[in-house]
DNA sequence: TATTATTTCGGCAGAAGCTGCCGATACTCA
DNA sequence: TGAGTATCGGCAGCTTCTGCCGAAATAATA
């Protein structure tokens, strides 16, 4: 996938949201340099383009009581075809798992696991996850600290298109119908 | 660290935040069942207890163009009280490391790098992060495919607080000076 | 059980922010 | 250089926010 060519803006939009996700428009736009108008189209394009997911609140696990977070990585057995197809679709229903990555090296899934405790997480490993039919084994580590969680995407970098040059093939193409680039 | 008791509101109100931190407090009020003010007034105090860390646009990596998701194993020379601290500090510092946790099991460290491509990667992975003090060795995984991301936190593990029982008290803790409880 | 104290609720009103439309400006291309 | 296009900034009606009020519900006490 290429990445579409964003500007300055866009991008200082990107990252601004990046770091608080309820800015209001008016604060957004000052911050970047634009006024409330165009500031808010912009926002709307990344938003439309998917460029921007989502936004959600960032909650703190071990405040709430959910102390523990585990990587775990997956085996699965071979050779059998919907084995994968069917752990995923059992991870996706599974709360506890807060991501779940399909990986290369030595194991096939890496999943990340949040429980209450040491007693929820056993509970987890042994009588969920290896419940699942096609599991052959995992294995766990312990989060001791989060150095660090704040998971902003580096925007740095990335190069913005400087606005001039090609500028009005290269919003046809992003804010149109998106015909081009091998979409 | 106690879980502090939040009611099926509190419980409500991180739930549909979670999902969408962009929800206007009228949308949210409607959607947790009480009005307006008492909504707004309970999201604010999330908010100040830190349940609530703060609020983030989720953004596209793959679409941005920042293709690679690895995971890091790192291993950290033993004996060497500094390693850690400088090696926390230097991660720290790197865009690209967008989580990190000091983990148990046969690594010191994970983490988590987003970069534009391979070759980016391969210049993190030998030029970055080889070359920080202390550290005496890698080993990577690529994501192949992100299954679940949507990075949730299981609130529906926790049992809310029936409202009765000993309510005051619990406000009077929480929500007032906050001396209690080992802080 | 009755009374008091405390807490949380819902409503209101001024202020702030959103958002779709306008003409003006800057830029591109022939 | 002139026509065409895209983006800008401003405006106005509408929604939303937010701090303050009295009312209702809950908990503690006698």
């Amino acid at each position: 996938m290429r990445p579409p060519e964003l500007d300055t803006f866009d991008l200082r939009i990107l990252r601004e949201l990046q770091e608080d996700g309820r800015l209001t428009n008016a604060e957004l736009s000052e911050r970047i340099g634009l006024s409330p108008s165009p500031c808010l189209r912009r926002t709307r394009q990344l938003e439309e383009m998917g460029l921007i997911a989502g936004y959600q609140a960032r909650l703190d696990a071990a405040r709430l009581g959910l102390g523990v977070l585990a990587f775990i990585q997956v085996h699965l057995e071979r050779q059998v075809e919907e084995a994968a197809r069917d752990f995923e679709a059992a991870v996706l229903a599974l709360p506890q798992v807060v991501a779940c990555d399909s990986v290369t090296g030595d194991s096939d899934y890496l999943l990340q696991v949040v429980c209450e405790d040491l007693e929820g997480f056993a509970h987890f490993a042994h009588d969920i996850l290896m419940g699942i039919p096609g599991v052959r084994g995992v294995r766990s580590s312990l989060a001791l600290k989060r150095v660090k969680e704040h998971r902003r995407l580096p925007l740095d970098q990335l190069k913005p298109v400087p606005k001039s040059a090609d500028s009005a093939a290269e919003k046809a193409g992003i804010y149109g119908a998106g015909s081009q680039k091998g979409m």
